[in-house]
DNA sequence: CTTTTCCATGTGAACGTGAACATCCGAACG
DNA sequence: CGTTCGGATGTTCACGTTCACATGGAAAAG
């Protein structure tokens, strides 16, 4: 009455098409969709697999396939909210479609770690790679480590032998800097990502593409590290001198650290200094006063990565989809310049 | 003089041992660590490998020995720091130890979506499972799926059949609870999270047990989901009633989107109400006022929980590490009940 | 009525590795 | 000097699946 115990070993394609009175390769056939069998050898074969609970080995169909049906995510500062919903939106997108999922952080932006990271998602076997780590390095590394797997970046490089997701990084910084100018702010100060980041210098190259068009001058960059705490330091920093009315950050946790220290020092924002995020990140809207950003849609680029990469695995034609543009918020970090504090 | 252009396949270990002039099975020996090998022939198989850029195929070892060396993640509201900290920490753990890590994440806390996320998981060969979507629900599934991997969950969930990870959220909770009562408040509202978390529950349990034990009376908790959206909506409709002095919301978020609430309702933090967290999150330092809150330590949770794991795996008895009690952090957002505002 | 074609299915081999067992050889032992 | 032992290596097989090819039969084509 109940089914064979199991003797150790689970039920294989071959345990199936005895109980189904069928070839092994019957089974496979119908595991993998094969249309010429009779719908009633198929029905037959599906009972087969059902009692025996039987699941496909995937070891097995790698090895004979030389498919793993995994793709690597190579990330960087998981753990913020950006990176991280990314990923999840990923992992379920990579899940619909039948993929796994791998993902490799790095724990420092060494070469040596690059490399390590890599090494381990290559040693998976990955068929395809999403490099969410956007430091100019990894792809130099990517490069010299002669690997072979197809990778999407999620931002542009530059290079053109792999797929980029186009995230129009620029015209968000460039519209949150516009903001500020349109609010009458001359003296902006630019608090920057990593220097080796792509993302960073995408939105330093719009903070700056807007601060030419508008003739004004600006500071050097800060180069920050994009946690809250180095914008507290900055903006420790910064107050101290108060030559500028507004500050256009590069993420929204520096940007919150930068308002903790200007409340520290006195200023109020936005009277005394604007303040300007990226990413929108869900506290950004309650912390005080409510942080002006450029919106993110963090899971939307995860999602089409892997689109992108899965395309590109199947061999089909660059499907160029529309570009990201990165929406300005406005909320009550930024104001209009307050007249005592133009230097002029 | 350049070596063997390859002929689509990749090298195997008989390609390596037809160069080093050995066995298949001495390579294989070599790549196992097998005590019984000559230097020299060592060395001749490590030159042959190097020089084919040998690669192991890890479906080929996964077919013969049925070991994946991955390990599975079930997780939950991934995107926030928390978790998604200690999934990296986790990723890791398991990397230096040479396991891979698979992530499912629930979209729903349907009974559909778990098993779907476990399903993947099964399919994915996983040999162990972390279980971070800490939902009273999930194990339900997984105790009514059958499933015969051993899994560890970061919670206890007072079933004995497997191994929890103790972190003592409930001493957290209490020493967040104590501490309002220390600073004279009376009337404490518990903002806790959605009904079915079993972390919701223990951080529920040790705000109760304060209550209790300070002999004080204390409305119904308020049910949230760990949002700074659902914080804000019960800020305001809490600032309509203020028949209290302080709230102990069950996360930093909701504490955080709870202060903005309060602030628009012209409440001062920690003037008028007290606010006190939970995690410890990078921006609580950074909000206005500083958020007091109970500190986690989520990569070393992490960390934990892959140790448990693979200690499981590999038959070792359980090793009875210390519980992690979380730390109490004061900040700005408490302080003493002020007069105006008792109600005797 | 023969030949061709195509559908439904079966047979055998291969994928790359590790386990079990076999073999060879030199050293230790009596 | 024969026997035993164990270290170093080789041989064969199995893991569960898909692929390439083979087979039988029925329908279509001549």
């Amino acid at each position: 009455m109940s089914p064979e115990p199991q003797k150790g070993r689970a039920p294989s394609i071959r345990d199936v098409a005895r109980l189904a009175d069928v070839s092994h390769q019957t089974v496979s056939r119908v595991l993998n969709g094969h249309p010429s069998i009779r719908d009633e050898t198929r029905q037959r074969v599906l009972d087969a697999m059902e009692a025996l609970k039987y699941r496909p080995n995937r070891a097995a169909r790698a090895l004979v396939t030389s498919r793993s049906r995994t793709i690597g995510v190579l990330s960087a500062t998981t753990g913020e909210y950006g990176p991280s919903s990314s990923i999840a939106a990923i992992e379920d997108a990579a899940r619909e479609a039948g993929y796994f999922v791998n993902t490799a952080n790095l724990a420092a932006s060494t070469p040596a770690a690059i490399v390590d990271a890599l090494k381990h998602l290559v040693l998976q076997d990955v068929e395809g790679l999403i490099v969410m780590a956007p430091q100019v390095r990894v792809f130099d590394v990517l490069a010299g480590m002669a690997i072979d797997i197809p990778y999407v970046s999620l931002q542009s490089t530059g290079q053109s032998d792999h797929r980029a997701l186009a995230v129009d990084q620029i015209a968000g910084a460039r519209a949150a800097t516009q903001h500020l100018i349109d609010l009458g702010h001359h003296e902006i100060v630019h608090l920057a990502g990593p220097q080796d980041w792509i993302e960073a210098e995408a939105r330093m190259r719009g903070f700056l593409d807007a601060i030419i068009e508008a003739d004004l001058r600006t500071h050097p960059p800060i180069l920050g590290d994009w946690t809250a705490d180095f914008g507290y330091y900055a903006g420790r920093e910064l107050s101290r001198y108060r030559d500028f009315s507004a500050v256009f950050a590069a993420n929204d946790l520096m940007a919150i650290g930068l308002m903790h220290a200007f409340r520290d020092a006195g200023l109020d924002v936005p009277r005394d200094v604007s303040v300007v995020g990226f990413d929108d990140i869900p506290v950004a809207q309650h912390v005080s006063p409510p942080l002006t950003t450029v919106h993110q849609e963090f899971r939307e680029v995860g999602r089409r990565a892997v689109a992108l990469l899965l395309s590109e695995l199947r061999g089909e034609p660059v499907s160029q989809s529309e570009e990201i543009v990165p929406a300005l918020v406005v909320r009550g970090s930024s104001g209009p310049v307050h007249a005592a504090l133009v230097h002029y």
